[in-house]
DNA sequence: CATACGTGGAA
DNA sequence: TTTCCAAGTAT
């Protein structure tokens, strides 16, 4: 195949099939790209808009993200996930300040050394937000080019990936490579998607060697499945009843939901939590086990909850990395999705009462 | 190279 | 309800 054959059909359908409209679409700055592909990392484009959105009204530039604290970015990223994005991106934007002069770097191994960027996110920089000649490889790319040459095999297997990324730089363009790289994108998005792809409007099927085969529901193959391991455990909630407060810890970075505020979390013996309670506080009951599934295990947490009288620090949980968190929310704190939902659902929070 | 890292939507 | 997985990177 040409090495001109992709983009000789995928720049002009951009023009006229493409997406154009997305947020980060509009202005797009280095800053404003990066952001929003740090944000579509293994996220949905319909998650990302709002965030994305509120993101660039708090923070528009990138001396503004540089000069803010990480609880701030953390703040802005909650309900995300995969926070150490936010953590990594906060960190760049800093390097930048401080290395040189706030400029976003035109190099692709400038940008790969920053926290956060990687070979595709750093072609996607260069090519979408500095208008340059540079590959991208990501999930719709990686779609789209293992159909068009009918790879029948899992895209992320290294071995693969490896002639993904040569084909990647056999088709990008010299010129016009950020249409070709959005037309990449916009096809895997909405004709050559994952399930019941639209090869009858697609550019490419003339070329397609997946579609000539009728094999484009069968390739990539999917990721080879395990089981998640079950992860049981107990967090505890101690509830101060009359200042309507909750105690709240701050997560270690790295690990799960890293900077994020949540319950104080204890893996086994579920009644040790309230052996280390200081006296003036009164065991409630345990609660049936919430459910959540991470990508890479499950989760049943039981809530201990507890009834505190006085403002007071557990002994375990003495520690910087401690608050008692007030549910009117005039505190405003990086919560971690599932105690936010764990607060809306189980305990009272008076605040549409009074609008 | 394998694993850790979140969440919500779709089927 | 269960399963899959979406604009990947770090370690």
């Amino acid at each position: 195949m040409h090495a001109s054959a992709l983009s000789k059909k995928l720049i002009p359908w951009q023009q006229k099939k493409g997406r154009h409209d997305l947020p980060w679409q509009q202005d797009p700055t280095p800053y404003r790209v990066w952001v929003s592909e740090i944000m579509l990392q293994q996220t949905q484009v319909e998650t990302v808009k709002a965030y994305y959105l509120r993101f660039m009204q708090h923070l528009p530039r990138l001396q503004d993200l540089a000069a803010s604290s990480e609880e701030t970015v953390l703040q802005l990223w909650t309900g995300l996930g995969y926070y150490a994005r936010a953590r990594h991106l906060h960190r760049a934007a800093q390097i930048i300040t401080d290395q040189w002069g706030g400029v976003i770097p035109a190099d692709l191994e400038m940008l790969m050394a920053l926290p956060g960027i990687g070979r595709s996110t750093a072609g996607a920089i260069l090519s979408l937000g500095m208008k340059k000649s540079a590959v991208i490889l990501d999930g719709n790319v990686k779609r789209v080019l293992s159909r068009v040459y009918a790879i029948a095999a899992w895209p992320g297997d290294s071995k693969i990936e490896q002639q993904l990324w040569a084909l990647a730089h056999t088709h990008t363009p010299k010129t016009n490579a950020p249409i070709y790289n959005q037309a990449l994108m916009d096809l895997g998005a909405t004709v050559c998607t994952r399930r019941s792809p639209q090869c009858s409007v697609c550019p490419l099927r003339t070329i397609c060697l997946a579609y000539r085969q009728q094999q484009q529901a069968h390739i990539p193959y999917p990721k080879p499945k395990r089981t998640l391991p079950l992860v049981e455990g107990f967090m505890l909630v101690l509830w101060h009843e009359k200042n309507n407060a909750v105690l709240l810890e701050k997560r270690p970075a790295p690990g799960i939901w890293g900077g994020l505020w949540c319950f104080p979390e204890c893996r086994a013996p579920g009644l040790s939590l309230s052996a280390d309670l200081p006296k003036n506080t009164r065991y409630i009951a345990t609660k049936a086990a919430l459910h959540h599934t991470f990508s890479h295990y499950r989760w049943h947490i039981r809530p201990v909850i507890v009834r505190a009288t006085h403002l007071t620090l557990p002994k375990t949980c003495q520690q910087p990395n401690v608050i008692w968190y007030p549910l009117d929310g005039t505190i405003p704190l990086a919560l971690a999705a599932v105690v936010r939902k764990f607060l809306k659902i189980s305990i009272p929070v008076d605040n549409a009462a009074q609008e």
